[in-house]
DNA sequence: CTGCAACCGGAGCGGGGATTCCGGTTGTGC
DNA sequence: GCACAACCGGAATCCCCGCTCCGGTTGCAG
């Protein structure tokens, strides 16, 4: 260890400036495509979409997987970024923006959200965002603004059912995961002890 | 068309023993193997549980598709017969009965029940759930137990959630979605008007 | 006990889609 | 303006899986 050159040294060769331009749209392409077709949608779409060969997409990430793993690591950022500002205020309405921002990331995300939070391209993140949620139960609860034993795992259940609102397709309004978030939270806001 | 010989006259010769013995063979085993590798495992792997050939499969049902929708139709016929026994009682609890039918198929169904409501083999059982949905919406809205304002879009809401909840892998215990449904529909109590 | 229609298993065909390869292009540093 | 490393496209390759086919079995009627 002592004395090895750090891998830093790696000359950062920066991209050139059409490998940046493709990068990026591939990563928007996949995102529609992937909103369109669902997870099994074929990379060779995914290419024609972005304007690029198929080996374009392969030089540029390892695997489909390793694609969808990158999508759904800059979704979580912003969720990420949506627990830092919940956890920023401290009254006890944090737990309740924690959760409209994940309403809404659902509703973005619609067609791949199933694969937040199951998938786990980055550990760390998830944790993070497990240690705010519970964090953020626990102020609500103390503040009353939800019901005394209301615990991390009804919030955990209360975002999968989101979750899944995004992904029915029939007649849901937009918003329709918005009321329903409204009905739960009034039920927590119910819950006495257990 | 006059004269035609019915179709019925068909002598239904009945299935040997052996045949109905490896149908019952392949649906119990597609089950558990779609149960835990979710709709996209393979047939063989199905018929090597089954202890039966792939070609056994096939005679028995004309795709994977058509497999998959035997299964889904089966668990259906449950959901309907649940649905006709809370439409039964005339006090306004029939849909927390219902509601609470569908949890239960879910849980047990867990991993392809997002196929089911999904997809729709038999379009007039779908047909059939909804119209006992609204109804019995219409008649708890009435009787009070929910509060006025809960529409047929709610309870609608609420039946995909479970559904996700049963999905979602997790340190779920298998009772969550029960937990899920009480305070939802405390929650829905409280609605009133919108 | 016999004969045969109904069954059975599982090798093999065909299509689809992920991934690789390589001859031609095109930014970039000098 | 030059030379070359980094890029590019997309044909070809490989593998997986649904589904078909056919020679060998087996329940069951007579």
């Amino acid at each position: 260890m002592a004395g090895t050159r750090v891998t830093a040294e790696r000359p950062p060769r920066a991209l050139r400036r059409d490998a940046i331009r493709n990068h990026e749209r591939i990563l928007t392409s996949a995102r529609e495509v992937f909103e369109q077709s669902g997870a099994d949608a074929c990379i060779e779409e995914i290419a024609a979409r972005a304007g690029v060969g198929v080996g374009t997409v392969y030089r540029r990430f390892a695997s489909k997987d390793a694609l969808i793993d990158e999508l759904l690591r800059l979704a979580m950022d912003d969720l990420i970024a949506a627990a830092e500002q919940a956890l920023a205020r401290d009254d006890g309405h944090g737990l309740e923006q924690l959760l409209r921002a994940f309403g809404k990331s659902f509703a973005e995300h619609a067609r791949y959200a199933n694969l937040l939070l199951d998938r786990q391209p980055d550990a760390s993140a998830a944790r993070r965002i497990r240690e705010a949620t519970a964090e953020l139960t626990a102020r609500a609860v103390a503040a009353g603004t939800v019901g005394a034993g209301v615990t991390r795992g009804d919030v955990t259940a209360l975002i999968s059912a989101m979750r899944a609102m995004a992904q029915t397709p029939g007649e849901a309004a937009p918003e329709r995961w918005q009321r329903f978030l409204d009905i739960h939270l009034a039920g927590m806001r119910a819950t006495r002890g257990r």
